[in-house]
Formats: C-alpha cells, structure tokens, sequence
DNA sequence: TGTACATCAGTGAACGCGCGTTCACTGATGTAC
DNA sequence: TGTACATCAGTGAACGCGCGTTCACTGATGTAC
C-alpha cells in the first residue's frame, strides 16, 4: 500500500469542506470543480477519484453537515445535554439565528444557502436536506408540550421560520437590513418556543 | 412607425412573463435566453432588443409581480380591502401558504425561489426583491397591534416564516412532505397574526 | 383605394468562453528483499 | 540500512457542449402620396 489508508480520505475531507465553503457562498451552480479543487490545494483531474459527478458532491456536502457538531459550528452558545429538552431548543434558537451564524456565511447550515439547488437536483440531495429539516423539527418538537403530532406540527413551522429568516437575511448586503430580519426572526422564534414549553 | 405603439411593449411583457415562469422552476442559471424566447413565441436574438442584459431582465421580473394584483395571483382568497387591517394580515397569510400558491410553480412569488440568485445578484436586483420583503412585512405590520418598532418587527418575522415555509415546502417532491410544511406553517403563521390583533 | 417606401422588431448564424468530464501520464510513497 | 519495485493519488491537456452576447439581415407594418 503506497499511501496511509488515511490519506485519501483525508483528501476527500478537505475536498467536501472546501465545496461546502464555496456552494455557501457561491451556490451549486455558480461554483466549479476547479475551483473547489483549488480551493483544496489540488487540481482539477484528481476530482473524479474521489467522487462519481459534481452532482455526488453535492450529497456528501449536505450529508456531512449532519454529523457536525453544532456546538463547533454556531459557536455563540455551548449545548448542555442535560438541560431540559426546552433550554436545548431555545439554544438551538439562539445558536441558528445568532448574528456569528449568519455572519460564517462559509461554515454555516447548508440549508440556507442551498434549497433551490436541492430543488432542482437529484432524489439523493432532497433526502439528504430532508434529514437535515427533520433533524431540526426534532429537537424542536421535543422542547415543545403538546401531544406528538401537535409538537411535530410547531417543529416544521419553527424550522420553516428559522431557515426563512437566515435566508432572508443573508440575501442582502445592507447590514443594518440584513440585521433587522435576523433578529425579528430570532425574538420571535424565542417567544414561540419559550411560550410552548407548557410551563 | 411601423409598428403600433403598444406592440414592444406587450412582446417585452410576454418575456417578462416566460422568465418569471421559468425562473420560478429552474432558478436563474439554469435557464437559458433561448428557453426564455423561445416560450415566449421568438427567437435568440431579439432579446437584446428588449432589455440590455440577463441580469436586467432580472430585475424586472422581480420589480414586476410588485405591480400584481396579489388577488389574481393566490386565487383562494378574495381581497376585501375594506376589511380591518389584521383581516387583511390573515388572509395575505392564508392565500401566501395556500395550497393553490404552493402548487403554482410558474406563477407563484418570486421571493420564494429565487433567494439564493438574487443574493449573487447585483444592487439592483437585491433592491427589487427588498421592496417585495418590505411590501409583506408592512401588510403584516399594519394588522399587528403595539407600537411601530413592535409591529415592524413583528411583519419581517412572519414574511421570514412566510416565505421560509414556502422555500422549505418547494424544495422536496414528496407531496405529503410538501404539504406537511405548508400546512405547519400556516397554521404558525395564522395563530401569530391572530393573536397579534390585539382584539 | 392603391402602391412605394422607411422603419425597426425580430431572425439566426457566429463568436469566445468556461464548464463537467475523460484519460494517458507522473511521481511520491510503503513494502519486499 | 539500502535499493528496486508496484501501487495508485494526483496531474494537466484535451474533449464536446451549451451558454450569453453580437451583428448583418429580413420582412411585416403604418404612413405618405
């Protein structure tokens, strides 16, 4: 074995945090495979040893980001497992609509960034963004009272507003504006959470 | 003149109307100028007759659905002007996550697939697509009680969950996902504007 | 009413360019001896 | 410890293709007489 088992997929790592990196900032269609490869201090050719199309890429990225740990990516609050399923969601709140999370335009949820990408791609990048979606209702639900279906209901909607507000807001340049939508998105998402928890 | 006064103007239309259709599938990179005039009824090279640049018709396709009647376009309802302000609030709210809206892929506003292009676009672009946040946020703001900061506040974040439930709900092809989001959102959505009457 | 004409909306071939993908190759590496 | 070798990760030139844009033209139209 001439390389270290390690070494190509440690190269297939980089490869998926630098299109992460660029499809956030740039979109999926706008982005090229040199320069997502460049990016990654590589050159174009060696692309198509690690993945079978720019299609299959995109999978990995929205994949990847599902085994992050949030607490390393929205860096304005450190999750406590212990607390209750109620604190968990309203950080997960704070920590969504925090003004660094829209700020690491290159590290943040691909969610935001990439819907319509996902809208015009293939059935695997819709199934990997549907756990995505469903992993945020999840922890929503879970913070809220209510019977399971009810609860499901409110974590669609309160993932619908999150994802709405941070696309919304970065859709801009004018800070102040893009300011404004985050945190009327952010205090509103707070209520609707705190006033759910059935206390 | 050769031609009747109206004649360009109603040919322009036509290429606004076959953009905005396909802008609202496929996004707009995907779409090329010869799909555009070719829906349209014409050829590749007249575009440039009508408007100077891609990117410039664009724009007005965005600036264009401002000058809808919003009544034509989300038939389930019927505007009543005359109705109290949060009346109208609920009904944008009703006839904006409606069913018919959702499924009206060619028609629907252009906030909700567009995000991502307009963010890549240019000042002008991002200039018509804030009048169209700005529009929703004041029909909401305007049916909202409290205080202006308050209520202005307030009407970003509903068109943040507005448009944010319409982004999610359009993204997959599972209709039972589709509408399990819209509905989610809707009903979010409605409850908020309610109570934010005041009454 | 009929005809010649000037206008200009629309045509379609051509352009330069950048993309996703392929492929014959190169050269850095771990292993066998 | 040192060297020849097999492997395969990565290279970079080349491909076919579709795009946005340009431009010389065509031909349908309203007007002047």
């Amino acid at each position: 074995m001439p390389y270290a088992a390690e070494h190509k997929s440690r190269t297939r790592e980089r490869i998926v945090d630098s299109a992460r990196d660029l499809f956030n900032r740039k979109g999926f269609v706008d982005v090229s495979i040199d320069e997502i490869m460049a990016r990654a201090g590589l050159t174009r050719g060696g692309f198509y040893g690690h993945f079978a199309s720019k299609e299959d890429l995109f999978v990995e990225v929205v994949r990847a980001y599902e085994e992050f740990d949030p607490s390393a990516r929205w860096h304005d609050i450190a999750f406590d497992v212990r607390a209750p399923a109620n604190a968990f969601a309203r950080q997960m709140v704070d920590a969504y609509l925090s003004r660094s999370h829209l700020d690491d335009v290159a590290g943040h949820c691909p969610m935001i960034a990439l819907p319509s990408d996902v809208a015009h791609g293939t059935a695997r990048v819709k199934q990997a963004y549907r756990a995505l979606v469903e992993r945020m209702s999840g922890v929503f639900a879970a913070g809220l009272a209510g019977d399971d279906d009810t609860a499901r209901q409110r974590g669609l909607a309160l993932t619908a507003l999150c994802v709405g507000g941070m696309v919304l807001a970065r859709t801009f340049d004018d800070d102040a504006f893009r300011e404004a939508i985050r945190a009327a998105t952010h205090a509103l998402a707070a209520e609707i959470v705190d006033a759910g928890s059935g206390a």
